[in-house]
RNA sequence: GCCCCCGUAGCUCAUUUGGAUAGAGCAGCGGCCUUCUAAGCCGCUGGUAGCAGGUUCGAAUCCUGCCGGGGGUGCCA
């Protein structure tokens, strides 16, 4: 089923479709039929469709005609300007000037809050992202998670919803002990401030190659370990160090993506929580002990989900303990309306079990928990590797696609003011984009060329659209006429085409909420950014007669205001000239 | 073995939660800058939607089976 945006002008066709029907004898109300009405998929068949099949049925009428009979009975609303029967649709036409004198004023008003509402008002987003490992680099991998939360984050703060971004860091583990002794063995303090994750995993490279022909380094990482629990206060101060470093590193990847938290409590921060909560599950007799002495919680089903594992038998406890423990923090800190999981699809059974849990436990908050699944980021086996490990900085990666954009610029628009900014906002862009412009769900393969192709529907194609249209309203040099403004001159078919696509802005917006799919929103800025490109390029709008250039530049102005939004609700920046 | 996800043009992806003749971009070929930024626009070429059934007025979309790829499957997260 498909809906319309729910501008007024396109109840009144709902409230005449209804009548028309009333005349054959079909009852349906406004509301039904609302979101019965497409968008025609085709050029030719105009601006909104009603599907006559279901009818058919009831009228023992073959569909196109009761198409036909539905358009002799229906009296046109003003904003109508057409309506014809094809194929067993009822197919009709607006008036570009009603639906802009409509849709363009509410744009010009409401501003970058156009399509913004309140109904997340009061309700609380909880949002776990990101959550890069500390001593780690950042690599690829995780810029999907961030990019992605980074993005829904701003897309329910702008309909109103209160969100918690938590980086729920992977600083806890028993490889902390072996980094420890590996710091202690062969670490450098000058390289350490340099740079940290570098030296922190060559280190961990080190040690774990090392321990294979060494085993005794896995002792040595026990030990460490274990004083890191008990308190030690050495081996807490070099922890909290490499923590402290790790994390401004990835401050200065996330001030690059505009990403910032409210929460970075990590594993460790729930440590101290856990065997109260073991205590507690068991007392309450939710938590059983399996024969090998193992503390799990029982899933109703066996056959589809393994028990979940609490405490390992060795006494350890697992990542599913952790998570459960922040699940409980984080309800009765926040009391979340949702409690969303940006991570890949990898743990999809990790949280089907945790969710589980929490609802055996007698938790009703249970199903407010999302998992937010997306699929890897693959790499082409060339290129990818650097010398340590399989893995790609991200902070190269950006970059790279700085250095390439400060190339262009050099190339095509040597007099641009600050180039550097510009090259940042749109080499960033580019890869933020990039990420963000496929459906979640699906794996994507990093290529250096692709991730770098700066042409067709890429990130810097939307930032040149919305940089372009900022030089033309430059040039146009007046204010934006905000009244009296004759909307009939637009009448081209690229007007009309740029102007359904802004009215259709707010409902993507509910979509992407929806399915928590900011590709939705990607997707829909390159569209209007082609109808403005053709528009542009095929009508000359600073010429003619003034009342059609200010309804021209209104116009123009309306998509910049939704593509600056936009791009803002992506994560990306919007510079006004490049 | 069992469970989950994916399979659409040479490549990368859309297809608005079942609608009309499945659309874009890239790559290839051909056009458009003495006029608002050519990171742009226009045209051409390109399809048995993995395969086979089923449900439906209607299926890329839902169901079943098979093929192919990925992931998971109590002690790594």
């Amino acid at each position: 089923m498909t809906k319309i945006a729910s501008q007024s002008y396109f109840q009144d066709v709902c409230d005449a479709a209804v009548a028309a029907l009333e005349t054959l004898g079909v009852v349906v109300t406004a509301a039904d039929l609302a979101t019965s009405f497409e968008a025609p998929n085709k050029k030719g068949f105009g601006d909104a469709a009603l599907p006559c099949f279901p009818f058919a049925r009831q009228l023992k009428m073959p569909p196109p005609k009761i198409a036909e009979k539905v358009a002799e009975a229906f009296h046109a609303p003003p904003a109508v300007v057409k309506v014809a029967p094809i194929s067993g649709f009822l197919n009709i036409w607006y008036d570009p000037g009603i639906v802009a004198s409509e849709v363009l004023p509410s744009i010009q008003e409401a501003q970058h809050r156009y399509g913004a509402s309140d109904e997340g008002a009061g309700k609380t987003v909880c949002m776990d992202y990101s959550h890069p490992n500390i001593a780690k680099p950042f690599g690829v991998g995780h810029l999907r998670s961030t990019v992605i939360g980074n993005s829904l984050k701003r897309t329910l703060e702008h309909r109103g919803y209160s969100t918690v971004g938590i980086n729920h860091l992977g600083d806890w583990g028993t490889q902390f002990g072996k980094l420890i002794a590996a710091f202690r063995e062969w670490g450098d303090e000058d390289e350490l401030l340099r740079e940290p994750i570098k030296h922190l995993y060559s280190l961990y490279v080190r040690v774990h190659q090392e321990a294979e022909s060494d085993p005794s380094w896995d002792d040595r990482g026990r030990q460490e370990f274990k004083k890191l629990e008990d308190g030690d206060p050495a081996n807490r101060e070099l922890w909290q160090r490499f923590r402290d470093l790790s994390l401004r590193e990835f401050g200065r990847v996330y001030q690059r993506l505009g990403v910032a938290f409210e929460s970075d409590a990590g594993e460790a921060f729930y440590e101290s929580k856990l065997s109260s909560l073991i205590e507690r599950l068991t007392k309450e007799g939710h938590a059983i002990e399996g024969d090998d002495g193992a503390l799990v919680i029982p899933m109703p089903d066996t056959e589809e989900e393994p028990p979940l594992l609490l405490r390992k038998a060795d006494g350890a406890t697992t990542y599913a303990t952790r998570d459960l423990a922040a699940a409980e923090y984080r309800f009765t800190t926040y009391e979340f309306y949702r409690c969303l999981y940006i991570v890949g699809s990898a743990q999809a059974l990790h949280f089907k079990q945790l969710f589980t849990a929490l609802k055996q436990i007698g938790y009703e908050w249970a199903e407010r928990m999302r998992h937010i699944e997306f699929g890897w980021v693959k790499f082409a086996d060339s290129m990818m590797s650097t010398r340590q490990g399989n893995i790609i900085f991200l902070n190269d990666v950006l970059s790279e696609a700085v250095d390439k954009t400060r190339s262009i610029i050099a190339e095509r628009n040597p007099d641009l003011d600050d180039p550097e900014n510009v090259a940042e906002q749109v080499g960033v862009g580019a890869i933020v984009f990039w990420m963000v412009s496929v459906k979640r769900q699906k794996d994507v393969n990093f290529d250096w060329d692709e991730v770098l192709s700066f042409d067709g529907r890429t990130g810097p194609y939307l930032q040149y659209t919305h940089a372009r249209v900022g030089s033309l309203i430059a040039r146009y040099g007046k204010q934006i006429p905000t009244s009296s403004v004759d909307y009939k001159t637009l009448s081209t078919e690229e007007e009309r085409q740029l102007l359904l696509q802004l009215a259709d802005w707010p409902r993507r917006l509910s979509q992407a909420i929806q399915f928590y799919e900011p590709q939705i929103l990607a997707s829909a800025l390159l569209d209007m950014a082609q109808a403005y490109n053709r528009f542009y390029q095929n009508v000359r709008i600073l010429d003619g007669d003034q009342s059609a250039v200010e309804a021209r530049i209104v116009l123009a102005d309306s998509l910049r205001i939704v593509l600056n939004s936009g791009l803002y609700l992506l994560g990306m920046g919007a510079p006004s000239r490049m």
